[in-house]
DNA sequence: GCCTATATTCAACCGCTGTTGAAATGAGGA
DNA sequence: TCCTCATTTCAACAGCGGTTGAATATAGGC
């Protein structure tokens, strides 16, 4: 009986086909998606990646540098996300704007929950979600609306977004967790709404 | 010149007035409280304490119970903040639950900072976080009142409350993090109080 | 004043993690 | 065909972090 899958591999050049960097990639998505960026080590993803560890310092340079290139360099341009959130009547704004990223959320296989998940552990995660969501997102589109006060509706946004995400994604609290998306949109964009446009005074 | 602190101790027995257990339990709460469960270490916590790391393990057993005793065990009655809670009009709960979680979280030394900062590192947390806010606090109180949903809406507060305690004391997202706290309580409570007793559906 | 129990320090261990340098291997051009 | 170099594996290192067991000094009862 030889073994199916040989735990020593010999060295040197793969063939083309084999895409080392893509495929650490993907596996770092996932890895640190499901532990965060403290709790992933480097031998666990390349473990996934079916590489060797030392492929990451070869193609990345470093832990910090995967976790940036797999987590932090967003696929989406912000601007493109602003327009698709201007489009539509200033009424329906929180509502687009759960919709929105509770799809992305859901989809792009694991990215923003890694972020979540990471940002209590990742002075980069935490930078990540300040510059993109609050500051190159949410604030402008406030301002764009002429509310007052437009960077704390910003932050107020940002507390309700991340504490979304952290409940349905990271915690996974039931029955949050496994809400309908179009029903979670009809319960939270009100809120969201109030923060965008609403007064912040009793 | 000597010394003012040795860095060496002799060893054996100290006064009775050097209670390690208290100062240790103190220096576990900030410590947690700044870092997290994952990024503070025994050595750090034994050395805010003015104490050999091994105390730790002579008088809780481990890290792990550590946390458990300094950051868990809550020093409030639930059922007392539940009564608290119901004290007053129903259509001012959201504004009273905002108040008395702002307040806790400002002043008791770092607790409940912790226990959000550890949130995504320690299982406990996560749990903790679950059974008092959501399952004996939140809940009751909305089954109480006789909104229908009430898991959903108890875990949809939680969201709120959770990204808010996120925003303001560990990412520190600004202007969210110093503002006054009554103008917090104004701008989240309708948002809160929708969620106890609004309509969930657009 | 002695004796035991207890609190405390110290030194070390073990496992894990990110990283590195060298060796080996094969692809692709000359 | 051979040579070069990018790619890959391997082994090891250095550091850290929680934990442990032994040594030691003191408190408090007899």
């Amino acid at each position: 009986m030889v073994e199916p899958k040989p735990a020593t591999r010999s060295r040197g050049r793969r063939g083309a086909g084999a895409d080392t960097k893509a495929a650490l990639l993907d596996a770092a998505k996932a890895v640190f998606a499901e532990l965060g960026y403290d709790n992933a080590t480097v031998r666990m993803i390349a473990a996934r990646a079916d590489v060797d560890p030392a492929m990451v310092n070869h193609w990345f340079g470093g832990k910090q540098r995967l976790f940036a290139a797999a987590v932090l360099e967003l696929p989406v341009n912000p601007f493109d996300l602003l327009d698709g959130l201007m489009d539509g009547p200033d009424e329906e704004l929180g509502e687009r704007m759960v919709r929105l990223f509770l799809t992305i959320w859901d989809t792009d296989g694991g990215r923003m929950p890694a972020l979540v998940r990471s940002i209590t552990q990742q002075e980069a995660a935490a930078n990540a979600i300040r510059d993109l969501f609050v500051n190159h997102i949410v604030e402008p589109l406030v301002r764009r609306l002429g509310s007052d006060q437009s960077a704390l509706r910003a932050t107020l946004c940002g507390s309700q977004m991340v504490g979304l995400g952290m409940m349905r994604y990271v915690l996974k609290f039931e029955p949050l967790a496994s809400t309908d998306r179009e029903a979670l949109v009809a319960a939270v964009a009100p809120n969201l709404q109030r923060y965008l446009t609403g007064s912040l005074e009793g």
